[in-house]
DNA sequence: TTGAATATGTGCTATTATTAACAAGGTAGG
DNA sequence: CCTACCTTGTTAATAATAGCACATATTCAA
């Protein structure tokens, strides 16, 4: 990091979008881009963005605009250390595998690693992506691994725990079981069930 | 609603939450929580659960607490309609595959009513769940639908708009694309990438 | 029945986040 | 090179959210 300006939460959960935003104008063949323009693409007001972007230095050039490319490169290098994050999967079935092949990794976050799974027939190769026994864990989580996805169905705290004792800092939750981890470790749940929950909440509450 | 009182959006995202642990609690065989205790389990201050309570009412007693399966009727008939949603998949590949599989919609949502996908080939019954051409969605969309699960891998704005038109409120999208949407059309994106790279963000940048 | 113990619900305060407003500086067209 | 125009980055103002602190109501043990 270049700045020690604290970066406030609610902007950390905005970046992942500008990128998402940022790279498809990047394919699009778009070059530059004004805040008030990206506003519009993102639904985010333009002060907003502008103040996100300030956190990670004067990107833009006043009177001009940001150049596109140069945003990716600043999130990859400044937040994201070069996306070459080693990421673990726990739990093969359905849903891991279906994760195995999104192949959207590459150059976004990094890759995934490996996966690990309790079940014998799940186990072997999947989408060139080796799957191991559970008991391998610490065996064969890649060096510097700090990044799970836990799909599993069974056993999902203990096998929490398991993850963390193993180093893991922050996991991708998408049991529907409730988790509980030590401080310091983050969880982000991804839960289908709760995402519609909101919508309906949301829906029922605010008209 | 019995009070009509702004329910703020950060409640709003807290309530699956609670409703979540809630039911785990209920499962375990609590009967009765103080906000200490849950607070504990959730990770939210007491004083933050018990204002977001009280937008719903007035749920507990002061020195003794709340009955769990109380809370979780309200929140069922307060916030969730009862819980009788009927939601639709558009896409069914892996992914919408596996969701159909979920079996933990009833009584938590509703019920996942049918499915849609452009393949002939994914067509047909699934899990007990119809998957019905994408030409017939209009037709078979059960009536007052107003979620949508969207897992579809190609046109997915096209897809969007469709949903819409065909009155569709809120959408879970699971798709990597960036979407628009009119005004009043809520979208809760599930992307396992923007995840992973809020993870990513977070530990490179707040330590 | 009484009273000490305890946990809720809510003014009030502190913190965090968003938006408006504008000075400063770069652009672009002649 | 100059000038009129724009858009950034930031300061100051507003809004939203979180958390303290306590009055109030209820429990529960004796």
């Amino acid at each position: 990091m270049t700045s020690n300006k604290h970066v406030p939460k609610a902007t950390l959960q905005r970046y992942p979008v500008y990128l998402k935003a940022l790279r498809k104008l990047s394919n699009l063949g778009v070059q530059r881009i004004m805040s008030r323009e990206l506003s519009e693409f993102v639904d985010i007001e333009p002060t907003t963005i502008r103040r996100d972007f300030s956190f990670l230095g004067s990107l833009g050039k006043q009177g001009y605009g940001y150049e596109v490319n140069k945003l990716i490169g600043i999130f990859d290098s400044e937040l994201g250390g070069n996306f070459d994050e080693k990421i673990i999967i726990v739990g093969a079935g359905n849903l891991g595998r279906a994760l195995m092949n999104y192949n959207r990794w590459n150059h976004v976050v990094g890759e995934i690693a490996c996966a690990f799974d309790v079940m014998p027939n799940k186990q072997g190769n999947m989408y060139e992506i080796p799957v191991y026994p559970m008991e391998m864990l610490k065996e064969k989580m890649p060096p510097g691994c700090r990044i799970a996805i836990l799909t599993v169905s069974k056993d999902v705290q203990e096998t929490v725990n398991l993850l963390v004792e193993n180093g893991i800092k922050g996991i991708v939750d998408f049991t529907h079981e409730h988790i509980q981890v030590p401080k310091g470790i983050r969880i982000k749940p991804v839960d289908v069930v709760s995402m519609v929950q909101e919508l309906v909440f949301e829906t029922n509450s605010l008209k």
